[in-house]
DNA sequence: AGATTTCCCACGATATACCATGTTGTCCCA
DNA sequence: TGGGACAACATGGTATATCGTGGGAAATCT
């Protein structure tokens, strides 16, 4: 499994093209398809989230294979295939984002990578930076009443 | 497997002729048959579902075998297979819409195609956004009383 | 023949590949 | 251990291929 770390900020140039964090590419070289997914924060955030195909692929198996008449969770499905983008890299390793995504993460000229482990978020620098101030002081109390269960369950 | 994603609008000429997105094309080209199959949505929205033939050839299979005296599911199969068109790419990549289908969804003049994972919806440009939009807000309330059986587990 | 479908060509817009370059980091060896 | 050669990375510009789109010609059906 692919693992996400560190926090680098790269530069986006007049076609929306961004260098993906050499750290990161290695982790997503081995897959099958040579790119990222990525799409909207689904919790509200003005940040993008983004893994590799592997990790959109199991998502994809978890929802089981769709019964047209009795779909599972159909919204969610929507709202999670409909929103993602296929970002495959050019020869330099770099991925353009849509303008849809750069809206909606307040992106212009240059954009944060923080890595989450399995998967990563991007940021307009300065919002990612505050973010991962706030998250580095509350991280610990997100832990209070969580006890013996050994999973970080319900993981925010 | 095929992996739709993302949300594009394209135009139906005169003819009924519309561009199946590139990337769908991707996920399609790997198939047997060059093309898509459509077919009204089974859970009676104004919109059509569509897939590559692999993903019709295991639900067929999964419908079982047919004893031709124990059919599974006779009605199911019926409404399913009756109601779906194969639709050709032709050279440039692009199928034709039947009348019946454009009806159904109301389509005229152009189509939105919204990525569902292992299938796609085609919807009438604005109650396809409406619907996403719906989607994505009504999506964690999907998730209210699922819990620790380790489904669409990760996003959120 | 008339109507309909399929193929072929054309073209603007856009994404992708191809180069070129400065910078940074890494490795090796004196 | 300091420095130098070299490789990897980030970044920008330009050329080429692809995509989406429209119209018309050829083939097919009835």
């Amino acid at each position: 499994m692919a693992l996400f770390t560190g926090h680098t900020v790269n530069k986006v140039d007049r076609k929306g093209r961004v260098s993906v964090p050499a750290n990161f590419r290695n982790e997503l070289a081995k897959l099958s398809f040579p790119g990222v997914v990525v799409f909207p924060s689904p919790e509200g955030l003005a940040a993008l989230d983004g893994a590799g195909i592997d990790w959109l692929e199991n998502l994809s198996t978890n929802f089981g294979s769709a019964n047209p008449f009795a779909p599972k969770l159909p919204k969610s499905r929507m709202a999670l295939f409909g929103q993602v983008e296929r970002l495959g890299f050019d020869p330099e390793g770099r991925v353009i984002l849509t303008r849809g995504l750069m809206e909606h993460a307040n992106i212009s000229d240059s954009a944060a990578f923080i890595g989450m482990g399995e998967t990563f978020q991007i940021w307009q620098p300065e919002a990612g930076a505050a973010m991962l101030d706030d998250a580095i002081s509350g991280a610990s109390a997100e832990f209070e009443g969580i006890t013996q269960n050994g999973t970080p369950e319900g993981n925010r």
